[in-house]
DNA sequence: TCTATCTTGAACTCTCAGTACAAACTCTGA
DNA sequence: TCAGAGTTTGTACTGAGAGTTCAAGATAGA
């Protein structure tokens, strides 16, 4: 895959629509590149396929996932109100590119399948809300927990898969102001629990 | 599609295999039909492409997902004791069927497309967590939160994200266990979150 | 200007999903 | 035992569309 020069990058993302809503298989070549605004020998100059041009979208997102969680994880504060942030900034980024999200969705498979797409997902997501938890135990901001790998993917699936679906379903027009309130859900529900019986939090004593 | 016979049913589990590692895009329609050890005109003769070989997979084991989770549901007990069965058996299928789990993740674009497959993954999932999340409400296992909808979407998406990332890495031998432990795991993160600090839940207790 | 890289239209090849169909086989019921 | 319906399969075919090729313009840097 060649450089791609910015200005096609970003008539790329009026395909992103059509690949959301019809899968990449049943999006032909053609209507791709006329979505885009591009001929097809152009497109075939800079990809391999459209397979490629998926994966070029979607690492675009994921590093601008990474970059803005990454931003709010090393921010100043508790490790507890930097996970918070980060949650936020995550929902926030994918949000703002719903089609995206949809053809990510939609297109999982390819995605995982293509090596550096999985590091770049794993690096966007799953590192940042790993090593928060490790750290708030550290600060004692969040308690230890048995199997922080398991957590880990639990709090990533429960961001992705909310995310996603608002992405899907369509969210309102302010998509800042959606991801913060689903920022809060989550948060909510991860930090406080459901528990009405006080169950098991040992938080007596500290680190 | 006509009614499947059960033996070629679970010849076509063979096939599972072989589109969770390649993806449906990549398996040729002659190498599923290999791969089950039944001949392409059969495979033609029952269903009318690929995708519905898929989709009659995905939904034989949805089925059986919305099976289980729904016995643990409506099992007695309190709803925040049937939401953890309900949660480990749902992680039991998952672990189960690893081969179709992953092509499900894969081609989850194709599956959400359609329409009775989404009303199938719908079911099997997310309506018994959060039908139990009201109940626990009513007899008061359960703490009420702000946005039920979002709370019941990210269980949703521990369970799943958890499961799959399993039956992708691949899991020990033993699957029961597994599915218990990070059921567990699941059930301690919700119930019980992460802070430290009492914010709602704030009792002490012990484990 | 000269040269290298980019851009594009158009015509091409080739793989494969899906179709067609007839022969054989199995089962049921009379 | 036969007739008919439904099922199973081999084989050959068709058509769509992914990906290729190429040569002619466009553009830009030296």
């Amino acid at each position: 895959m060649r450089q791609v020069p910015a200005k096609l990058a970003s008539k790329l993302y009026g395909a992103a629509e059509l690949i959301a809503e019809r899968g990449l298989a049943d999006a032909k070549v053609d209507e791709i590149a006329d979505a885009a605004g591009i001929p097809k020998a152009t497109l075939y100059y800079y990809f391999s396929g459209k397979d490629e041009v998926l994966a070029f979208l979607l690492a675009d997102m994921l590093e601008l996932i990474a970059g803005e969680g990454g931003t709010a994880a090393s921010a100043p504060g508790s490790a507890r109100d930097r996970l918070e942030s980060a949650v936020e900034a995550q929902l926030a980024v994918m949000l703002d590119h719903p089609a995206v999200c949809r053809a990510l969705v939609g297109d999982l498979g390819r995605a995982t399948r293509l090596p550096e797409l999985a590091a770049a997902l794993q690096e966007a997501f799953h590192r940042p809300i790993a090593s928060l938890l490790a750290e708030g135990v550290s600060d004692g901001t969040l308690r230890p927990v048995e199997d922080p790998g398991a957590v880990a993917l639990s709090i990533f699936g429960a961001i992705t898969v909310t995310g996603l679906s608002v992405a899907v379903e369509g969210s309102s027009n302010d998509s800042a102001t959606d991801a913060a309130r689903i920022a809060a859900s989550i948060c909510d529900l991860m930090l406080n629990g459901l528990a009405t019986t006080p169950a098991n939090t040992g938080l007596e004593g500290d680190r």
